[in-house]
DNA sequence: ATCGCTTCTTGATTTGAATCAAGGGATGAT
DNA sequence: ATCATCCCTTGATTCAAATCAAGAAGCGAT
């Protein structure tokens, strides 16, 4: 349910969880459309309940570069475009048809004025997450294919191998050997 | 003065900015003390009067991997620590004498809960707020070098180029050559 | 003044991933 | 059924930065 979403924060009273259902919103999503546009602002948390999105920016007029890949059971946004309110330079779309929760700006901001305990969704600003480490270690191909195998084994089976490689900055050649020296 | 340093987040009333004045402290750091240790919990956001701290993380037991690099009239804390409240990965030491304000986690809670402006102040928990280019795009050594130029020109005045080497994660004599290559 | 240490530069070599190239297998459209 | 396209793999080559190595210049401590 709804209130689930948020335990992982900390505790909440039953009041409180009532407060989030009730400033949540449900939403069902269609495969490809987007939740986020190149240089609109990002208003929402978004907690996806199925589905699974893909975060990316235009490279050139070929490419896309993947900045995140967002499977069921993951909250969603583009941080730096929420914090600051101001144009997103990702897009982020659906990967697969999807039901996600919505959580906006205002209704975050009223949650807080009812109850400090949500400041605790302020977690979720970090960019990536719990993914940070990809970031600002530099880490060889072979480790950041282990970091995926033991963080989020679940992109393996939810996307195609070029937009892991672009999710992890390698190219698809060298994903698939690493992938060939881990089979062994 | 203090007021003036939160005027970057947005337009506060006298009112506000009396509560800000009263809810920093200033304090005085030497050389090569230590304002967050590793294993311990980043507490409080640090506005740098004057001085320079260097934050890093213990690579091997020569090694130190420069996370940051702050001068002043810049905000600095360990954002991924200070969010979640959990031990630091990265050391907070004096490169200099310094004055500095300190805003302490729970000062900022008491200012948000008597004005949601101060709920601004949430842009500094961005990692490397301004600093974000660097980490997420992957950048040539000279365009890192560029970036340096373009964006905290100061840095180069303040800190050993070994240590801006770390900083942007490549080795001292790449850096040594590219700024060879810029001179000319 | 000397020694030791750090900083920075410059040159030679190595190395790991990108690039270039090709092909096989699966999938979808007509 | 055929063709086109996409996905993934595999091999050969290239290239940029790391590593290895050496030395000059500056600085602090004694």
């Amino acid at each position: 349910m709804q209130s689930d979403i948020i335990q992982q924060f900390g505790n909440f009273t039953d009041y409180e969880m009532k407060l989030f259902s009730v400033a949540v919103q449900e939403r069902k999503i269609f495969k490809n459309e987007f939740l986020l546009q190149e240089g609109s602002i990002c208003q929402s948390l978004y907690f996806i309940s199925s589905g699974s999105f893909i975060q990316y920016k235009i490279k050139d007029e070929i490419d896309q570069q993947i900045i995140d890949l967002h499977l069921a059971n993951e909250w969603m946004l583009n941080p730096q475009s929420f914090v600051r309110q101001q144009p997103s330079e990702t897009f982020i779309q659906a990967f697969a048809d999807a039901t996600i929760y919505e959580l906006t700006v205002h209704a975050m901001h009223d949650l807080i004025k009812q109850s400090p305990v949500f400041f605790q969704l302020a977690k979720l600003l970090e960019p990536a997450h719990s993914r940070i480490q990809l970031f600002d270690n530099q880490l060889s191909p072979g480790e950041k294919y282990r970091f995926v195998l033991d963080n989020r084994p679940g992109l393996l089976l939810a996307f195609p191998l070029k937009m892991i490689a672009s999710y992890l900055k390698i190219t698809p050649e060298t994903l698939s050997r690493v992938r060939e020296k881990f089979a062994k």
